[in-house]
DNA sequence: AGAATAGTGTCTTTCAGACAATATATG
DNA sequence: CATATATTGTCTGAAAGACACTATTCT
């Protein structure tokens, strides 16, 4: 129960007005031993002409998980991919039309599955490596600039063009730093690499650590991470060996299943 | 651009309508030793004299960090207390009267801060000891109740009634849930613990320790502990000493003084 | 002295990182 | 055999965990 003084200070009409939300879909792929972002070329006011994040608006009847799930189907026709959320962007000029928050999501997708990325149509899709991402994202908040929590990177499209971080719509650069840091703070203690592996009942070791050093932009040692791996993974019976790769160019490798279990 | 079926099939009317958008606030505090939890007992429908997390409305004019900054500011008269975005709640029927999502905002306030709670009014507020929460959060969907990711827990009011966690308001075990599994998860490689401490500008390993343990819910080790926090903290220049305690009971304990740069 | 709390030292095991060596395929 | 890739082994130093010991205050 409020007294009638603090009721009416903190009466105020726009409270009771709604904020459009929309989700937004960071679509993530490793091609290439490179870590790549899907963004579309935005066809109208505002921003137009500028690369962006993927997203829609949040229907009553869904969840925003549920509205992830869909707007990556209807953007990039894949399903059942490793789709987790990552931050709520809320600042009140973030869109110049009107109040929008946007929930993010993070989507691992294996390469394979975007391969028919060109039939989305006339809209302007491509899949741009992520250049350059410094910092931790620990204790920062990822909507404030503080910290120097937000230095510039490079997004570099298919053909060879190199756009800045600061060139695209909206506050997105803030969100793809954001993803980024996150995955590598979430790489090693977490089976977020699984979800960027083409095939999971069937790769190899060198796939997946191709992937890690993808998305840390490093390279890693490669005895030392098998034996990580095996020790976490496999010790704990989730992955296992299922028989040597064919048709190698080298050593064929040990193929590993991946099981989702626990 | 759209074929027109895809349009068509895509257009909904209630696409249009916005959802209410909440800010609900986890106000964490450290007391006797014990991590508590600010809730408020409900004076309307639905859920009627259920404990729940306090929260409003977010306003046209003010981000999500700012909501919940006011927040707090009107529900425990504390400022300038850490504030960090949690997750965003937006399963359908999470709210049964009309659809409400909820940005999930945790605080962590010094028990000093929250002395002057009583004065909240007529409103029933209390701090609930927060019992028996386990399991990890890595590759938990904090929304979905797969893998086991929600099990019960127990709430321990000040006049000692325990309730269970599912006697809480709207979804909101599960907020709790997430929050203090974030909290264990980030303790060790983030400056959390600090945002309990009563006066971070004169304190004792004793203190931080108890911080630690309240949160994690199991004794630590006191030499370790010791050893760890001077090697991440003192060795880089982030906490210093700052004269020896006054007036303790056995051995005066050094004080240190913690100082936020980089 | 005894109680209470603060602080140090030591030993073992685990793990990360650097790097060398060996194994198995193709051409 | 040369080349290419996979896989194993070894060494070192850092760090975690268990635990014993010493130090300083008060009554």
């Amino acid at each position: 129960m409020q007294s009638e003084q603090q009721y009416l200070s903190s009466y105020d009409p726009s409270k009771y007005q709604h904020p459009s939300v929309t989700v937004d879909i960071l679509i993530f792929t490793v091609a290439d031993r490179k870590l790549r972002l899907l963004l579309i070329k935005r066809n109208e006011y505002p921003y137009l002409g500028k690369w962006a994040i993927p997203g829609g608006f949040l229907r009553m009847d869904e969840s925003a998980d549920e509205a992830a799930a869909r707007r990556i189907r209807e953007e990039a026709g894949v399903e059942q991919v490793h789709l987790e959320q990552l931050y709520t962007f809320s600042a009140v000029d973030r869109d110049p039309r009107t109040r929008v928050i946007s929930i993010a999501y993070l989507a691992t997708v294996p390469s394979g599955k975007l391969h028919y990325l060109a039939g989305v149509g006339a809209e302007d899709a491509a899949l741009f490596e992520i250049c350059g991402v410094a910092g931790k994202s620990v204790n920062d908040n990822p909507e404030s600039g503080d910290s120097g929590a937000d230095e510039d990177f490079l997004l570099r499209g298919p053909d060879g063009t190199v756009i800045s971080s600061r060139d695209l719509a909206f506050d997105h650069y803030r969100i793809i730093r954001t993803a980024v840091l996150r995955m590598r703070g979430k790489l090693d203690y977490t089976d977020l690499a699984f979800g960027f592996v083409e095939d999971p009942s069937s790769f190899t070791l060198t796939e997946l650590r191709l992937i890690h050093e993808a998305i840390l932009d490093r390279p890693l040692d490669i005895g030392n991470f098998r034996r990580t791996i095996k020790r976490e993974y496999e010790a704990a019976g989730r992955i296992e060996e299922c028989g040597p790769e064919k048709g190698a160019v080298g050593r064929p490798a040990m193929l590993y299943r991946f099981t989702d279990k626990k």
